[in-house]
DNA sequence: CTATAGCTTTACGTTTACGTCAACGTAATT
DNA sequence: AATTACGTTGACGTAAACGTAAAGCTATAG
């Protein structure tokens, strides 16, 4: 069945949104579902272009820069002789995403040494013993 | 020189944003410099706090998730019982984290693909060379 | 002395990303 | 026929993170 579809729900539960930002991301133009009468229909590349807007926000992309980098895949906006610009545009989005991973590489260790300090502060009464949390 | 001061331009031009952004922080309780009459002062501390700001923002977290995670390290937070807690807040804080350099590899991975796919469509017709773009 | 530069507070405006009703259509179940 | 579940379109509300004047101190250079 290649042709799956799925309902504004079906996704909004998968993705844990609700049906409103789903309907708001169409708003902006994000998605453009099929309809069956007045209901919407999403199609497998809907489903996936919402996967990746969800993606983008999670590192903290705006919806706008989000759908540029989707947009980055589909044939449209690599013609004529923007190559090069879209080139050095797929450039600047990795350095950024270069420097996101170095912060986040920063704030781990940071956690690391907040961790290591409260595990040395309580050397003794562990908590309740569960399944995942014997001692080795 | 431990105490070393700096004005709001100073820190506003180093971190590259406005004087009404660091004003907002403190409106937010984010930072509390000492005042020279009615000028702000800015300790080595608060510095760092709003440049730890600024890294959180930089990996899409809201303020008030960047002064949790600061506050992580002062130890007015870590007494009594709550170490078990605060050590649940650096595991789920531990996992976003994970989650996004995951997210950030795909992304990255997404743009190897685009740009192989572009120097793959311009094969001759190289750009005007710089001192940065010579053929190895 | 004045003007320029830099700082201040107060306060309303803006953008983004939705939340929250309200009021209604449709389809299956009871 | 009525309930229930799921969908729809407005339309207004809101929280976060600042932007943007307006109007006024203050210190120093010319």
């Amino acid at each position: 069945m290649p042709d799956k579809t799925y309902s504004i729900s079906d996704l909004a539960s998968e993705f844990g949104v609700t049906t409103r930002t789903i309907r708001f991301y169409e708003e902006k133009g994000l998605v453009h579902p099929r309809r069956d009468g007045q209901k919407r229909l999403y199609s497998a590349a809907d489903r996936v272009r919402i996967k990746l807007i969800l993606r983008g926000k999670r590192i903290g992309m705006s919806l706008k820069e989000s759908v540029e980098v989707i947009d980055l895949y589909d044939p449209e906006h690599n013609n004529e002789e923007q190559l090069h610009s879209l080139i050095s545009t797929v450039k600047e989005k990795r350095e950024r995403l270069l420097q996101q991973k170095k912060d986040i590489d920063d704030m781990l260790a940071g956690l690391d040494e907040v961790q290591s300090l409260c595990e040395q502060a309580l050397p003794e009464a562990p908590p309740a013993r569960t399944s995942k949390n014997r001692r080795r």
